[in-house]
DNA sequence: ATTGTTTTGTGATATAGCTCACATTTCTTA
DNA sequence: TAAGAAATGTGAGCTATATCACAAAACAAT
């Protein structure tokens, strides 16, 4: 755990671009920055929350235990804030995050965060972007998740990969089968069928865990009418 | 459209109580209240947006048109803002909003609203808030659709429209069979069939739209392990 | 009232994707 | 480098729920 001198960070998101130096002080002097390797947990469900988390570096999942089996609900990159709706909406988390890369995160006092929203209403503003934007995508995957099948849901988590995380052709996939399978609902058995038919069907190449995607265009099709 | 005067507006939202009587001024002339009757609709997907939505009365649905068929999204009765992540997170509407009672609306300038989270902390703040709850009650409701088989997502709307929406055990179903499909996914035959096996078991009661909940410890047995 | 339109109920059939079972490969750790 | 553990691949059968098809009922409009 280090404490951080936030005025001299290089990854400030936009909402703390917003702050004075004086703010920055104060941010620096409530706010611990820690970094987490794969698989670590970040936050966990049902458990109590009173910091905000940004993610400065990394790549985290935010997961949810259902009736039935775990659930992917999103993936993040940093830069990005983690659990505001969990840490506004409950006192107690109703989603865990955990790292799917080597992760550093920012822990930050909730006063503070709270003080910040309601002193500096270009702050807030910008927190309320970023949580819209977060809305909506979920909207809009959710209803996908829903009425898409099986091979389109897993062309979409592809091109999500691509297009997102790693804006490249070639990437390692960060989750196991069964991950995958949580992520866009499904078996982890149907994920492994699909993978291999995308495969023999040299939409994409499968090394391991390193995904190629050789025909983007027919998956983009298949997301389309899976 | 009449212009309201927002000051004397016994249905204020948390945030607007937290403006001064010159901002409520200022609202009163950028602001013009609608009716909507039972069916109209509120705004549409793909249309371009410059207003806030506050529903003062009544009881609205946001739906999307999704690859094969219409969803509904969420239902929420008044008072409460509407379509806020649609507006701030895209230019263009990404759902659609429509009336599912008599319902009265303001229609807010977006500019002006950005101007009150900008110059007024605690307004953004109460803003913020209802975000996060929409959004947590999103992430709960769709890991619950997805999970639960149909008996049990449709014990959940039964329990929804009691608890959340009229606070009864009679009530008269918003919905037709097709919409409440809609809203639990399910086809408006799953639904048929459910309602009437729940009838046949006398945990409800239907005399067309109007169901009386008879069994209430079983729906929610029903809701868990379904 | 009468006729057309929309909504609802219900049986029969089809199917996507799950579960189970086991083989194989890959990763860990000693 | 061996051996145990975890992750993955793949076939076979099962099941929840969709779809189709039509009848009945409720609602709307003339």
């Amino acid at each position: 755990m280090i404490k951080s001198i936030c005025e001299n960070c290089g990854l400030k998101s936009s909402a703390t671009k917003k702050l004075s130096s004086r703010d920055l002080e104060n941010l620096s002097n409530n706010c611990a920055e820690v970094n987490f390797k794969k698989g670590d947990i970040i936050f966990t469900q049902n458990a109590f929350s009173s910091n905000i988390i940004y993610v400065k570096k990394g790549l985290v999942k935010i997961h949810m235990s259902g009736p039935t089996h775990e659930q992917i609900i999103r993936i993040k990159k940093a830069p990005s804030y983690l659990g505001m709706p969990t840490t506004f909406g409950d006192k107690i988390n109703q989603y865990s995050a955990t790292a799917l890369e080597n992760t550093s995160v920012c822990f930050i006092d909730l006063d503070l965060f709270k003080n910040f929203i309601s002193k500096n209403g270009g702050f807030a503003y910008e927190i309320i972007i970023e949580i819209c934007h977060n809305e909506l995508n979920s909207c809009i995957k959710s209803v996908n998740r829903i009425q898409k099948q099986i091979n389109g849901r897993i062309a979409d988590a592809l091109l999500f990969f691509h297009n997102d995380i790693y804006g490249s052709k070639e990437f390692r996939l960060p989750l196991s089968r069964l991950e995958l399978g949580n992520f866009v609902d499904a078996s982890r058995e149907s994920v492994s069928r699909i993978l291999t038919e995308f495969h023999n069907e040299k939409i994409i190449q499968i090394k391991g865990k390193t995904i190629t995607i050789l025909n983007r265009k027919l998956l983009v099709t298949i997301s389309r009418n899976g």
